[in-house]
DNA sequence: AGAAACTTTCAATAACTATTGAAAGTTACG
DNA sequence: CGTAACTTTCAATAGTTATTGAAAGTTTCT
């Protein structure tokens, strides 16, 4: 296989891995291509790259900026802006699931606890529904911990209690 | 907090944690209802909780099916169908992330392996891609192991486990 | 201050996804 | 078999989200 070939089969299945992990098609594909660049890319190289508009670069560039997955970096004797990935996967699986927690986990949090304040009056509906939502309450907050556990964890740490656990 | 209204929220927002697993917004908020149901409930039922046409219903009822999350029930004497969720938490996140991994993660192992066969030319773009690609490699490699002991593991094991992992 | 180089915004529109509901299909019972 | 009870399909349409590109805004240099 030949280096672009490979290269655009990498920034399309990394576009459709991003999309279930709750960036859009487009930021995956910026993202792809940030990883695999050996230097920094400006936004005219990422239109050019990608095909896509300069309002649509720009829009999901910041998006990925505000995940917190790329930065800015100007180049001294440079007026353009030079766009660069978090090139470690650790970090960026880290970063994905701190924003995913605060965006998903903990709404869904905070229902299931307000919802386990309602009163039973009783009926069979309201007790199965009261023994659902403290279960998934329980599961939840099981998940939100371990998820926290992750994102401060230490890579070969983990890996290895991971390994362990495998046994 | 009344209990219907209660209700109510809960399929909210489980609809939209459902949405972030993959699952559509109808789809979860089925799944929702079904899980807070004391009995099974034929599609009429469905239909009219939710406000949702027949063909809607039908649809997500199969794709519910096909993720394996909930099942087909007939009460001897009727002869309409009823359907019931897998009420266990545990178990219903083991499917969702048996699911997933094949959706997801197992299609971009298969293009990251692919990939990796990429002759170098010496080029700084073919090494760096190289470089980028092995580490992706090993990383969705790792947590595919991951998932698998997940997926296979038993609730109150797996939780333990984490535990001791989290002191 | 003016002009060039660049970035951001946003209304229009394209592309995609979900939903409806009526018609076609199936099943089960008299 | 016929028909009532139910399920499935699917073309039309509604709703949502992504994308464009030109205009407005900003920065930096002379």
């Amino acid at each position: 296989m030949k280096y672009t070939e490979a290269k655009e089969q990498l920034i399309q299945a990394w576009g459709n891995l991003g999309y279930s992990w709750g960036l859009n098609k487009t930021m995956a594909q910026i993202h792809a291509l940030l990883m695999v660049a050996p230097k920094p890319l400006s936004t005219e190289e990422i239109m050019a790259e990608l095909s896509i508009s300069r309002g649509n670069a720009n829009m999901n560039i910041r998006a990925l900026l505000d995940w917190g997955i790329i930065s800015r970096l100007s180049v001294p004797g440079e007026r353009k802006e030079f766009f660069k990935s978090e090139k470690d996967v650790w970090a960026l699986a880290r970063q994905v699931a701190k924003e995913r927690r605060k965006r998903e986990l903990e709404p869904i949090i905070k229902v299931l606890r307000e919802v386990n304040q309602v009163q039973t009056d009783g009926s069979e509906h309201s007790k199965e529904f009261k023994k659902v939502v403290k279960e998934l309450k329980i599961f939840a907050e099981k998940s939100d911990a371990l998820l926290e556990t992750f994102i401060k964890a230490e890579e070969s740490w983990f890996w290895n209690t991971v390994l362990k656990m495998m046994k």
